[in-house]
RNA sequence: GGGCGAUUAGCUCAGCGGUAGAGCAUCUCGCUUACACCGAGAGGGUCGGCGGUUCGAAUCCGUCAUCGCCCA
C-alpha cells in the first residue's frame, strides 16, 4: 500500500544504491546497440556541488537516462580533474596549520616550521585526495546522476598522465610547443603563472598620479605622464605619445631623464597613446604591462624587470627602493617625486585591476621563461570543424563567441610553477640542452646520444596547466593512446554540456586536442546552458552570502523536485534566477503524482497483462491513450532540441492537468458505477497511462518514478531505469475521442464558471437544461451524463424544447444553450450584467475580425487558410453572440 | 571603448509573423473518502519608447532608453 506522503530521503538512497549496484548505469562496449556518449566536464577534485553543477549534471542525466531508455548504449563518463592550483592550495594550507611549509626557493624555515620536499608533498596530496577528494562524486549521487562509476577517471591517473606526456612530446617535436620568455600573469602569492581565464578584473578605486619627466636638453620643459602604478616608473624605458598629437609633435625623438633613476629614455610616437586619456603621454614599462610590452617591441625599448617573484623590487632599481613591496614602493616613489616637485597632481581614478581568482591578490605581468602551446595553429582545424558543422553549438549563437575567441587566440602558457600536476617531461643537460621525452629513461638515452656519454640531467621543475590534461579528457579517459574498443566505439562523443562561463576552458581546448590527436571532433554537439543566479539575478558567491546549496534543497524538497525545477528553468540562452518557491512548487508536483498513484492503487488500477491501449472502447479511455501518445511525441521533439523547460512544462501540464484534473475525475463515476467491463477497461487504462507517465517522467524525476513503478505492481520485468521508452503510432490517436472529451471539459468548465459567478453554493446540486442540442450533443450528453453531473455538481440534465424558465443563468456551448434554472437563487441584475459583458466581448471580437475581412489587401495577400480561419471564427462568434442575446432577452422579459 | 543579451500579468519567465500564455502571488468559494504540498472559479498586460517593413508585428528591421554579461 502506497503511504500517505512521499518521503524522498529514504527512497532516493535506496534506489540509487540499487541502480548503481545492479550495473544499471554501465555502458556495454560489446553490445550491438548504438552508443550515446557524454563526457562529464570533469569537476575540480577539491570542489563540492554548487547550483551550477546541479544544473549541468541534471541536464546531462536527463539526456543520458532518456537515451538509455531509448535503447542506446549510454556512456556517461565520470571523473574529476586534479585542479593544480586549487588542490595545492588546500594541502599547503593544511600543512601550514601543522607548521609545515614547502621547501621552495626563498623559503626559510624558522624554529617553528619544518619544510617538506617535492616528493613528500605530492604524497601528501594523494593522501588528501584519498580522504577528501570524493566529495563531489558522493554529492553527484545525491542528485541521482547515473554515471558509469567503475569507469571513473582522474586526470593524474597513470594512463591519463601517459597521454599527457605523449601529447607534450609530440607537440614539442612538431614545433607546436616551445619555450619562450614572455609576459605572463604572475601570481605573487601563489608563485606561479596563471591563465588569462584565471584572472578576473576587479574594479578598484585608485588614483591617477601625474608625474613630470624633464626633457633632456630643454630646460624647464617637462612631459607629464599619468599612471595608476607609480612604482613601475622605476622600470620605465620610454614615453609614448600619439603620432597625430600636435602637443607633443616636437618632442618625438627627444629623450627624458627618468627621475629617481636617472635613466635617459626616448619619447616615441605610438598609436597606443590615447590623446584623450590622462595627459596624452604615457610612460612605457615593457617588462610589467602587456600593452607596454607591445609598444616596447615596436620601438626596440629595453624591458627591465624590476620585481622578484613576490612582487618586491629587485636589484635593477636604485638602492633605496630595493626589497620594498610593490605597495610600499608606490608610496615611496610618490613621496620622492613630490619632494622633487615632479608630482604634478593626483586624481581619484576608478579602474579595473587584474586579480588572481584563487589567491585574490593583484597579479603582476612578469617576464619569465615558460612553455607555450601554439594555440593559433591548433585552433584552425577546430574552427573549421565548427564552420563545417561537424560540431554544432546549441544555441547556435554561441558559435560566434567560439569563433571570436578562437580566431584571436594567444599562445597558451601551459607551464605552472607548482608541484602538484603533470611535471613537464623535459630534461636539461649541463649546458642547458633540452631533451623532451616521454620518460626519464628515454631522456637519458637521448642525452647519451647527444653528448656521447652519460651526463647528469635536471628535470624541468614546472608542471602543466590542469587544462592541458583536461583537453585530452574525451579520449584519454577511453584509453588513448591505446587502441581500446571503447575509444573506437565512444569517440566522438554525442554532446558536451556546459555553461558559457567555461566555454573556453573545455570546448576550445578539447576541440583543439581532439582534432590534433584523434583527427575528429570530440563531440558532435555542444549544448551551452545558462548560468544560475539567485532570485534577484545576482551571481551566487560566498562573499555575497547568497549561495543556495543544492544539497540543502535536496534535503528539504527532494532530489526530484530540484531536478524538475532546474529542467523547468533551463530555457536556452537565458540566465536562470532561482527562487526557492519554484522548488517548493515542484515538490508539490511530486506529491501530486504520488497521490495520483495512490488513487490508482486504492481503486485496483494495476497493470493488466496483455492490455492493448489501442483496443480501449470507452471514449474517455481512448482519449487519455491519445493524450499520452501526444505527450510522448512532444517530449521526443523537445529533448532533441534541448528544450528542457518545454520538457518539464509538457510533463507538468499533462500530469497535473490532463491526467489528474480530468482523466482521473472521469474514471470516478465509471469505477463507482456498475458496468464490469467498463470498470475493467478503465482500471487497466488508468494503470497503463500512469505507467507511461512514469516512463516519460523518469529522466527528469528518476527517484519517485522508480519508487512508484515498484509499488504499483507486484512484479515488474525490471527497474524503470532500464525500461524501454514508450513509442506510439497513429493507432493510439482518436481525433473523435479528443473532440468529444474536449467538449465535456468545456461544458463542465462553463457550468462551473457560471455557478461561481452566480454564487451558487459549491455543495449545491442544481439541474441543467439544454436548449437546441443537436444530435451529436444529445449523444454526448447521454454518454457522459454521469461524469458531467458529478464534475459540475448537477442534480439532473434535461433537454428542453422551448425556452428555459425565467430566472435561469445561461451560457452557450457550440450550437446549444445551457441553462441553470436558479429562480430565487440568482440575482437577475447580476446575470444580466454578466451576459451583457459576454455579448460585448463577442461583439468586439466580431468587429475586429470583420475589419480584417473587410480589408481587400488581407483577402488578396493572406494565405487562404488564414482567411478561412478568420471567417470561421467570425461565424462562431456571431452564433454565440446571437444565442447570448436571446438569453439576455429572455431575462429582460422576466 | 568593442561585442553579446535582456526589457511581456505584482514576481519569475515561456512565446519570436496570423485568437497574449505558464508557475508563483492576489481575491472568492470549498475538508465533494487520491491529494489543503489540495479542489473549483476570478481579476490582472496599450508585450520598454519612437519610427519602419508587412494585408497583418510581442514576434522582423532601425533607433533611443534602462539593465545585465563577456572582452579590452
Amino acid at each position: 500500500m502506497i503511504e500517505k506522503t512521499y518521503r524522498p530521503a529514504e527512497v532516493e538512497a535506496k534506489h540509487y544504491q540499487r541502480w548503481e549496484q545492479s550495473g544499471a548505469f554501465a555502458a556495454d562496449p560489446t553490445s550491438a546497440r548504438t552508443p550515446y556518449t557524454i563526457m562529464i566536464p570533469p569537476p575540480n577534485v577539491t570542489g563540492s556541488l554548487h547550483m551550477g553543477h546541479a544544473l549541468t549534471f541534471t541536464i546531462q542525466d536527463i539526456l543520458i537516462r532518456y537515451h538509455r531508455m531509448q535503447g542506446r548504449d549510454a556512456l556517461w563518463q565520470p571523473g574529476t580533474d586534479h585542479a593544480g592550483i586549487a588542490t595545492q592550495m588546500v594541502v599547503e594550507r593544511q600543512l601550514a596549520e601543522q607548521g609545515i611549509v614547502l621547501d621552495r626557493p626563498g623559503v626559510v624555515a624558522d624554529a617553528n616550521t619544518r619544510t617538506v620536499g617535492r616528493e613528500a608533498f605530492i604524497a601528501k596530496v594523494w593522501e588528501w585526495k584519498a580522504e577528501s577528494g570524493g566529495t563531489i562524486t558522493r554529492q553527484l549521487r545525491r542528485l541521482g546522476a547515473s554515471l558509469d562509476w567503475p569507469r571513473e577517471r582522474f586526470t593524474m591517473d597513470e594512463g591519463l598522465s601517459a597521454a599527457v606526456r605523449k601529447v607534450f612530446v609530440e607537440l614539442y617535436r612538431q614545433g607546436l610547443i616551445y619555450r619562450d620568455k614572455r609576459l605572463v600573469n604572475w601570481d605573487p602569492k601563489l608563485h606561479t603563472a596563471i591563465s588569462d581565464l584565471e584572472v578576473e578584473q576587479r574594479e578598484v578605486k585608485g588614483h591617477l598620479w601625474h608625474f613630470r619627466y624633464p626633457v633632456k636638453g630643454m630646460a624647464d620643459t617637462f612631459v607629464t605622464v599619468a599612471t595608476t602604478r607609480p612604482e613601475t616608473m622605476l622600470g620605465d624605458t620610454g614615453v609614448a605619445v600619439h603620432p597625430e598629437d600636435a602637443r607633443f609633435r616636437d618632442l618625438v625623438g627627444k629623450h627624458v631623464m627618468l627621475p629617481l633613476v636617472g635613466r635617459r629614455i626616448p619619447i616615441v610616437a605610438d598609436e597606443y597613446a590615447d590623446p584623450e586619456t590622462g595627459t596624452g603621454a604615457v610612460k612605457i614599462t615593457p617588462a610589467h604591462d602587456f600593452n607596454d610590452f607591445e609598444v616596447g617591441r615596436r620601438h626596440h625599448l629595453q624591458a627591465i624587470n624590476i620585481f622578484d617573484a613576490d612582487a618586491r623590487l629587485n636589484d635593477a632599481v636604485p638602492e633605496p627602493y630595493r626589497g620594498l613591496d610593490r605597495y610600499a614602493a608606490r608610496d615611496k616613489v610618490v613621496a620622492d617625486m613630490d619632494a622633487l616637485g615632479l608630482l604634478d597632481k593626483v586624481e581619484p581614478h576608478a579602474h579595473a585591476v587584474p586579480h588572481g581568482d584563487r589567491s585574490g591578490v593583484a597579479i603582476e605581468p612578469w617576464l619569465t621563461d615558460q612553455w607555450y602551446v601554439d594555440a593559433a595553429t591548433l585552433a584552425k582545424p577546430a574552427i573549421e570543424a565548427v564552420e563545417s558543422g561537424r560540431t554544432v553549438f546549441v544555441p547556435k549563437q554561441w558559435e560566434s563567441t567560439f569563433f571570436e575567441w578562437m580566431r584571436n587566440i594567444q599562445p597558451w602558457c601551459v607551464s605552472r610553477q607548482l608541484w602538484w600536476g603533470h611535471q613537464v617531461p623535459a630534461w636539461y643537460g649541463p649546458d642547458g640542452a633540452v631533451f623532451v621525452e616521454p620518460t626519464e629513461e628515454e631522456a637519458v638515452a637521448a642525452a647519451r646520444a647527444h653528448y656521447g656519454k652519460d651526463v647528469a640531467l635536471r628535470r624541468d621543475a614546472d608542471v602543466l596547466d590542469t587544462w592541458f590534461s583536461s583537453a585530452l579528457w574525451p579520449f584519454s579517459t577511453l584509453g588513448w593512446p591505446a587502441a581500446t574498443p571503447e575509444l573506437a566505439r565512444y569517440y566522438p562523443t554525442d554532446v558536451l554540456v556546459t555553461g558559457l562561463d567555461i566555454i573556453f576552458f573545455w570546448v576550445a581546448r578539447m576541440m583543439m586536442m581532439g582534432m590534433r590527436f584523434m583527427g575528429d571532433v570530440p563531440f558532435r554537439t555542444v549544448y551551452i546552458h545558462a548560468l544560475i543566479r539567485d532570485a534577484r539575478g545576482q551571481k551566487m558567491s560566498k562573499s555575497k552570502g547568497n549561495v543556495i546549496d543544492p544539497l540543502d534543497l535536496i534535503d528539504r524538497f527532494g532530489s526530484d523536485a530540484l531536478r524538475f525545477t532546474l529542467a523547468a528553468l533551463a530555457a536556452p540562452g537565458r540566465d536562470i534566477k532561482l527562487a526557492e518557491s519554484r522548488v517548493e512548487g515542484y515538490r508539490n508536483f511530486a506529491t501530486k503524482l504520488w497521490n495520483a498513484a495512490r488513487y490508482a492503487q486504492m481503486n485496483g488500477c494495476s497493470p493488466a497483462e496483455g492490455f492493448d491501449p489501442t483496443a480501449a472502447k470507452l471514449t474517455a479511455n481512448r482519449w487519455i491513450v491519445g493524450e499520452v501518445a501526444r505527450l510522448a511525441r512532444r517530449l521526443d521533439q523537445e529533448v532533441a532540441a534541448y528544450r528542457f523547460n518545454d520538457v518539464a512544462n509538457a510533463l507538468y501540464q499533462f500530469a497535473w492537468g490532463t491526467f489528474c484534473d480530468w482523466y482521473l475525475e472521469f474514471t470516478k463515476p465509471i469505477l463507482a458505477g456498475g458496468d464490469a467491463a467498463a470498470q475493467a477497461e478503465t482500471r487497466a487504462t488508468t494503470a497503463w497511462a500512469l505507467d507511461q507517465l512514469l516512463h516519460l517522467l523518469h529522466p527528469v524525476m528518476p527517484f519517485i518514478t522508480e519508487e512508484l513503478w515498484e509499488q504499483l505492481a507486484p512484479s515488474r520485468p525490471g527497474p524503470l531505469i532500464t525500461a524501454p521508452w514508450p513509442r506510439f503510432d497513429e493507432r493510439h490517436d482518436d481525433a473523435a475521442a479528443a473532440a468529444e472529451m474536449g467538449w465535456v471539459v468545456r461544458l463542465v468548465s462553463e457550468i462551473r464558471t457560471v455557478r461561481a459567478e452566480m454564487n451558487v453554493p459549491a455543495g449545491a446540486e442544481i439541474p441543467l437544461l439544454i436548449k437546441d442540442a443537436g444530435a451529436e450533443t444529445q449523444r454526448r450528453l447521454a454518454t457522459h451524463g454521469e461524469v458531467i453531473r458529478r464534475l459540475a455538481r448537477l442534480s439532473a440534465i434535461d433537454a428542453v424544447a422551448g425556452d428555459p424558465p425565467r430566472g435561469a443563468a445561461q451560457a452557450v456551448i457550440e450550437e446549444a444553450t445551457i441553462a441553470l434554472p436558479l429562480a430565487g437563487i440568482i440575482d437577475l441584475a447580476r446575470e444580466r450584467a454578466r451576459l451583457g459583458r459576454e455579448v460585448t466581448k463577442l461583439g468586439e471580437e466580431i468587429a475586429r475580425i470583420e475589419k480584417k475581412l473587410g480589408n481587400a489587401d488581407f483577402i488578396a495577400k493572406a494565405p487562404e487558410e488564414i482567411v478561412e480561419e478568420q471567417r470561421a471564427r467570425a461565424d462562431a462568434a456571431a452564433e454565440a453572440k446571437a444565442k447570448l442575446e436571446a438569453a439576455l432577452a429572455r431575462i429582460a422579459a422576466a
